[in-house]
DNA sequence: AACGGCAGCGCC
DNA sequence: AAAGGGCGCTGCCGTT
């Protein structure tokens, strides 16, 4: 069962049922209240809502408290249709889309309204001024800020209707676009991948605006004490904290002038002026440079960045009120199919700041993180028998060194005694010829296991060099399910011709190399979020996800079964994504209060 | 004063 | 121990 939606004016909107054909079964019904008939829709008969754009829709039904299981998002999958045919970065909306289908001008994108200008309505593209004199942009910005983003999300219409779509062209444009998409998935040579790819980036858009909605349970006074720990009471405007102050101090004291130990410039003359030849003031660097003000560097490089990116001004801005962390999550937003975020580095959470992410009294954070991931979807991609059995146990890289210890012949025996099959420094090295295969790497120790690799597991080998070689002839290259990586740049085929085009062709080979793998293990993500969110009994929730980790809140009584719907819900992304496979997913799940004692 | 590139470092 | 892939965010610094 599938219906389509078209927002109009006032809240109202209209629905047009679907058959298998994608075709109307009668004639749209027009409602008044769009969120109460989706919310009896749903309730009654569960469709998949085919929308425009998930990000424009769901927010406005979530806070409605509606919530719906399935959807269709016209515009994440125009994404992923016009970059399997490689037709990267143009525009996507419905109403792009439309144009392209009817051959008139095509508008480019709205741009981006800012985060926190959600709509409380559902705001229709008609609702949108032409011009932006009439609505002042909110929160009273200033001439030349926010009103500008306003301005260029009316003025970058192009072709089309000043106001952009009513309802009912927008119904007529989903429509068409809907039956288009299935025809170009169809025509593809993965028509059985593409669709589920579709369904699963659609329902990530939907966890997305759902964990937004609910917000990442976040202990501001936790977070408070810890820094004010760590930096000295929170200053003044203008003034480092207390701590900071004091490292700053001494490192010009060590210099024996003032350096500000913010500006790597400074820095290195400094350190020129002491004799020391410094390629970059990277910590790296830094450690190993035998200089007095060194440690207090060091020290204040941490700190620093924790006081600026989250420090006070991180709190004020988005530690909320009611105790949660409402990050905007862009589905899609890296081109490999994992997520980006957009303000608060909610992608980029410290270590140490985990200490504030604690679960409401009753409750539990249920966190559970895919086991070494990526090599595992190598081996189930590649279908290598020797490296999809290694990878049919707990340890993936312990069995790996196992297997190498073997091939190395009694130049390396293996230490007795150990439980997992090989000594810790095979493991580690194992370890390291993996990720050396998928990012491309192979220095030093490397290149020897590399060698290894590719005789002991030649299709796995084999697989990412071949996404290497098409990336550096200029290629496509694909994930599991279709997800396509963008062509090089327009300039890029004459740098490879030229002088230092060795480098430029490398570049590109182990970005493809990487692709495959990081991108199909970016949508078995994606399978597992969908699977775990339609699984989860009603008050428990998603509130976290950072690429192969997921984070549920639930109460405690039901936190075991919730660990329970992860670890069936990793192997339902399995099967997914690779049929039948003898390739096992782990999930490492800890049920804790506090998100820092997980693992 | 505003903007963009870069350095640097946090996460996976 | 670092390197190899992907990001976001901040402050510095040169340019406009």
């Amino acid at each position: 069962m599938r219906v389509a939606v078209a927002v109009g004016p006032g809240g109202g909107g209209l629905l047009c049922p679907l058959g298998d054909d994608g075709m109307p079964t009668g004639p749209a019904e027009e409602v008044a209240d769009l969120a109460k008939a989706i919310a009896a829709r749903e309730r009654a008969q569960a469709p998949r809502w085919i929308w425009a754009a998930t990000t424009r829709l769901y927010p406005p039904l979530l806070a409605a408290g509606v919530r719906v299981a399935r959807c269709h998002d016209l515009e994440l999958v125009e994404s992923l249709l016009l970059a399997y045919q490689g037709r990267y970065g143009e525009p996507r909306s419905v109403r792009a889309a439309l144009a392209r289908l009817t051959g008139s001008p095509v508008p480019a994108d709205p741009v981006a309204v800012p985060a926190d200008a959600q709509p409380t309505l559902f705001d229709d593209l008609s609702d949108v001024p032409a011009d932006p004199a009439d609505t002042p942009p909110p929160g009273g910005a200033e001439p030349g800020g926010r009103g500008d983003a306003v301005r260029g999300r009316v003025g970058a219409g192009g072709g089309g209707p000043a106001g952009g779509l009513g309802a009912a062209e927008e119904l007529a444009a989903v429509l068409a676009v809907y039956r288009e998409q299935a025809r170009r998935m169809a025509a593809t040579e993965h028509a059985d991948r593409l669709p589920l790819l579709a369904a699963a980036e659609s329902a990530g858009g939907l966890v997305a605006a759902e964990m937004r909605h609910g917000g990442l349970p976040w202990r501001a006074e936790v977070h408070d004490a810890l820094i004010s720990d760590l930096l000295g009471p929170r200053p003044g405007p203008g003034m480092r904290p207390r701590k900071l102050q004091v490292l700053a101090d001494r490192i010009s004291a060590e210099f024996g002038r003032p350096v500000n130990p913010d500006s790597p410039a400074q820095l290195t003359k400094a350190f020129a002026a002491a004799g020391f030849s410094v390629p970059s003031t990277r910590a790296h660097v830094l450690r190993e440079v035998d200089h007095p003000a060194v440690p207090a560097l060091l020290e204040y490089k941490e700190l620093v960045r924790l006081w600026t990116a989250h420090g006070w001004s991180w709190l004020d801005a988005w530690a909320e009120r009611d105790g949660r962390f409402r990050p905007e999550y862009v589905v899609g937003g890296v081109v490999s199919g994992r997520w980006a975020s957009n303000g608060g580095g909610a992608l980029q959470i410290p270590k140490v700041l985990r200490r504030a992410v604690v679960a409401d009294p009753g409750w539990k954070l249920v966190v559970a993180d895919a086991a070494q991931l990526e090599p595992r979807v190598l081996a189930a991609l590649a279908g290598d028998r020797a490296f999809a059995s290694a990878a049919a146990h707990g340890d993936l890289y312990a069995a790996l060194a196992h297997v190498f210890e073997q091939a190395g012949g009694p130049r390396a025996p293996a230490p007795h005694g150990t439980q997992d099959g090989g000594s810790r420094g095979g493991r580690d090295k194992a370890k390291i010829a993996l990720l050396s295969a998928m990012y491309g790497g192979g220095t030093g120790d490397a290149v020897q296991l590399l060698g290894v690799l590719r005789q002991r597991f030649p299709q796995a080998y084999g697989y990412v060099e071949a996404a290497a070689r098409d990336g550096e002839a200029g290629r496509l290259v694909r994930s599991r399910l279709g997800r396509t990586c963008p062509p090089p740049s327009p300039g890029w085929r004459d740098l490879v011709s030229g002088e230092r085009g060795a480098a430029a062709m490398r570049s590109r080979g182990r970005f493809t190399r990487n692709f495959v793998v990081q991108a199909t293990a970016a949508e078995w993500a994606l399978a597992l979020l969908a699977t775990i969110r339609t699984h989860l009994a009603d008050p428990a929730a998603v509130v976290f996800f950072q690429h192969d980790e997921v984070i549920v809140h639930t109460p405690a009584a039901a936190a075991e079964e919730v660990a329970g719907t992860i670890r069936a819900a990793a192997e339902e992304a399995g099967r997914l994504l690779f049929g039948r496979t003898q390739v096992v997913f782990p999930m490492e799940i800890a049920i804790v209060d506090c998100y820092a004692d997980a693992k």
